[in-house]
RNA sequence: GGAGAGGUACCGAAGUGGUCGUAACGGGGCGGUCUCGAAAACCGCUGUACGGGCAACUGUACCGAGGGUUCGAAUCCCUCCCUCUCCGCCA
């Protein structure tokens, strides 16, 4: 969430920032409400300082008459307030988690995704001597994809992957640690992108698919209603994404500052009910309610966070272009970039048998907003501990990623190569 | 799933209703004395959050979490979470 300070301090450049995300906050109410919780607060705190002072005077001996009428009086005087402050503390977090991160200066305002900008591209849509097939109908003819038996065991939105398109997944991932894990190739990027960076390579995770509410609500990521399965049975919620348990694997730490950043490279199934997406991508696997995904997670102190979102978009750039796929990088707008974040881009990969750039990756930058919630600081070389900035950015969401090769890298006879850059990774294997 | 043990500060660990949550003791860290320098020894310091104050400073809360009992709770009661050991089951 954000910090109450900023808005106690900017009042209106908060409700200036909100209104550029589309989200209406009543910053007056939340003032007015902040202020009541504080008074009530002092309220309580002067009424326990009487109450230590009684108890502390009887400490010891047995307590006189009236100091046990002055305590239990006290006591149902602090137990009133306390009820009171409970409930103006819970309308006050309420209407505080809905204001939203501020974004940053650069951020496009805008009021619809057509606002975003596209500020760079890659590649050159290839062009086809005959009609081009989307990658359901490639992978289904090649026995690599398999919806109507997924939808007799699972239902709509699931896919069973099979033969080279799986070993073809596995390849992926390997290119990604290896090069993830390169410093070299870190520190390149860091220097063609003029950043002021050090070359920690990305450590490999396989993090838990499930977590628990707690540390769910404070990453700010929680989205019940639309996108988050249950497992209620057992409290727990089946993520969404590998950055959701990679974020808040430090919860309630504070991590060495001569070790930032830490730079993370996770590998998740992701699971997504899809509830506000009816209809929509129903074909192929665009758009499943489970697919696995390569996130990379980045903690950083405050003064690189920016950096490291930058260093997190050369290596998408890096990733997309090394398989040779067509992309476009765009800025997100203000209305686009989501709550929590301070800044998105978001990598489009060419899709031709839509003719389209579709959404395969983003990278969030969310400043201190997460970790506000899930405590996790550094401690500065003044002495004083400060929240850490967290970056996410996708390295590749896999099922759009392998539609995207099936589709530009398709030939005539209905069969399609492996980018070459997989092919090691493949044993050698140049088609499938 | 069954049985047992336990969760206290940076780490280890004591504390079972009232002189102290900076919470014994040990270690670590920081500063100082000593030294040419270091080690050892000795002395001192050593949490976080929120609130009030220009500041010095000060109040409150925090002994896994949340409730309860009490004038007063780390300590008693209830619920939950987590860790460890053994048995069972299992990739």
């Amino acid at each position: 969430m954000i910090d109450v300070n900023f808005v106690r301090e900017n009042p209106e450049l908060v409700a200036k920032g909100s209104m550029q995300k589309g989200v209406k906050v009543d910053i007056d109410k939340l003032l007015k409400l902040d202020q009541q919780r504080r008074d009530l607060l002092n309220q309580i705190d002067a009424i326990r300082q009487e109450r230590n002072q009684v108890a502390q005077a009887a400490s010891g001996k047995k307590p006189e008459a009236e100091q046990l009428a002055k305590g239990q009086q006290l006591k149902t005087q602090l137990a009133q307030l306390e009820n009171e402050f409970k409930t103006a503390d819970k309308d006050y977090l309420e209407l505080l988690r809905t204001v939203p991160n501020m974004p940053l200066e650069d951020v496009p305002v805008g009021s619809s995704e057509d606002d975003n900008v596209v500020y760079k591209s890659g590649g050159t849509p290839p062009q086809f001597a005959f009609t081009p097939l989307s990658h359901q109908e490639i992978g289904e003819k090649l026995g690599l994809i398999d919806k109507v038996r997924a939808a007799k065991i699972a239902g709509s939105r699931f896919a069973y992957l099979k033969g080279d398109l799986v070993r073809l997944q596995f390849a992926i991932v390997s290119f990604v640690i290896s090069e993830l894990g390169n410093p070299e190739l870190i520190a390149k990027l860091i220097a063609d992108n003029h950043l002021n960076l050090p070359n920690h390579p990305f450590v490999p995770v396989l993090p838990p698919a499930l977590l628990k509410t707690a540390p769910y609500e404070a990453s700010a990521r929680l989205n019940a209603e639309e996108t988050t399965y249950k497992v209620e049975q057992d409290d727990l919620w089946l993520n969404a994404s590998a950055e959701h348990t990679l974020c808040t694997m430090f919860m309630d730490e504070v991590l060495p500052k001569d070790e930032l950043p830490l730079r993370f490279i996770g590998y998740s199934t992701s699971f997504r009910r899809e509830a506000g997406s009816y209809g929509k991508d129903f074909e192929g696997i665009l758009r499943l309610h489970q697919f696995d995904k390569l996130e990379m997670e980045v903690f950083s102190t405050p003064e690189s966070g920016l950096e490291e979102h930058r260093l997190l978009v050369a290596i998408q750039e890096h990733l997309v272009s090394s398989l040779g796929l067509p992309y476009q990088m765009m800025n997100k707008c203000t209305f686009d970039i989501g709550k929590p974040n301070a800044r998105g881009v978001d990598v489009n990969t060419w899709f031709p048998s839509q003719q389209l750039y579709r959404e395969t990756h983003s990278a969030d930058y969310l400043t201190d907003y997460q970790t506000r919630d899930l405590k996790i600081r550094t401690r500065m070389d003044n002495g004083k501990l400060e929240l850490v900035h967290t970056n996410d950015a996708t390295a590749f969401a896999l099922g759009r990623i392998l539609a995207a090769i099936i589709e530009n890298y398709q030939d005539q006879d209905g069969h399609f190569s492996v980018p070459p850059v997989l092919v090691p990774f493949m044993g050698g294997q140049v088609k499938i």
